[in-house]
DNA sequence: CATCTAATTGACAGTAACTATCAACAGCGG
DNA sequence: CCGCTGTTGATAGTTACTGTCAATTAGATG
């Protein structure tokens, strides 16, 4: 039987397994950023992490994985829950947002940034991207009918939630124009305003 | 100087081209059903299709777009634009959806059926999906600005053609129980029911 | 009808993202 | 020090997709 006391650190393979992970997925990222995306094989970032292909498949199941693992929106969702339950859904995703924004480092903040840009970019990571908001509209959705007492897969609150989600898309997406500054830092601002015209019923 | 009279018909050309299309398509979907998306392979296609697979290819850039050619949403953005402007969007988008499934012949709503189940279904093919969203989103927009006299580009516009998009992958996404029949008739009556809400302003 | 041209096709060879398997190895507990 | 278990790398496959090239064929022209 093995103890585990709950301040121990974690024992070198783990550690081991955490810097292994690290190490692909930033030479991934460095070679993405240098090369492109299709243009950089598995191959190639196992080469430059040290490890096997085969390794590299290990550690993320796929080549798009090592791009895609956004947390943010698990913690915008967290913010949410807790905020007083007599905000609006829409006016309390909106602070919760902000909070989530402003929580965060320069450090994590310019990583997100970079792989915002790819995934805007990456056909491929935009889709699987996108249909990741799927399983996000669902957590919405939850934490929307646990913050007013309905049932958990209860209609309107999906349908609030899926509306979030949508004026995000909308206000996060490229179009026309600005196809080439999406990575700007005012991302969140196009968020807040989307939220806010959301909030005040959609007017036109 | 080749001329091209306007009502020519198809040389024997085209016809023959949009049949084995059309045949690649059948057998494909037949194959899917009987046998599930992953586990039928190109090859297998082309030959029930009786092409090789270089021709599969030529007429379908992958395999997915076998599956993924709706034009649903076309039709709809342009029932949409012609309906009086006094109508608020949401209200007119409403109105526009339920003609145009009002508008299909029974024949092409069990083929749209049958690839929406697969497309809800299939990982690769609901993410390819979804990203056609963003190109949905922009159609609405510029319809919606249009209708209000205003720039094609305009933020709330867009903001309003995410939030219909957003209720309506609510709606229609598969969710906790009824992850089955996603493929019931009654889909058109959850998107109704979703843009009813909106319309609403999404009262909880 | 004969012929020329351009589109369509199939065969072939190649690349890259995965998947499965298995033997070697390294950390961890006794 | 020893055995157990988790981690690794090598190897060999499968499949989606790409490029090229020669053979065929529809369709226009003389």
């Amino acid at each position: 039987m093995r103890e585990v006391p709950v301040t121990e650190r974690p024992g070198l393979r783990e550690r081991k397994k955490a810097r292994t992970r690290a190490a692909i997925r930033e030479h991934a990222l460095r070679l993405f950023r240098e090369q492109g995306y299709d243009a950089t094989t598995v191959d190639q970032i196992a080469e430059a992490a040290d490890v096997s292909p085969s390794t590299f498949f290990r550690y993320f199941p796929t080549k798009e994985d090592v791009v895609l693992q956004d947390e943010l929106d698990v913690l915008a969702i967290g913010q949410f829950e807790h905020l007083p339950a007599e905000l609006s859904p829409v006016a309390a995703f909106r602070a919760a947002t902000r909070d989530t924004f402003a929580a965060l480092d320069p450090a994590e903040l310019a990583k997100l940034q970079e792989t915002a840009a790819l995934t805007l970019t990456v056909p491929e990571l935009r889709a699987r991207a996108m249909d990741e908001l799927s399983r996000t509209i669902g957590d919405i959705a939850s934490a929307t009918a646990r913050r007013s007492g309905r049932d958990p897969d209860d209609f309107a609150a999906r349908t609030v939630a899926g509306a979030i989600v949508g004026v995000i898309m909308a206000a996060t997406m490229p179009w026309s124009e600005w196809a080439e500054d999406q990575t700007r830092p005012d991302m969140l601002a196009r968020i807040d305003a989307a939220l806010a015209l959301l909030e005040a019923g959609l007017p036109l």
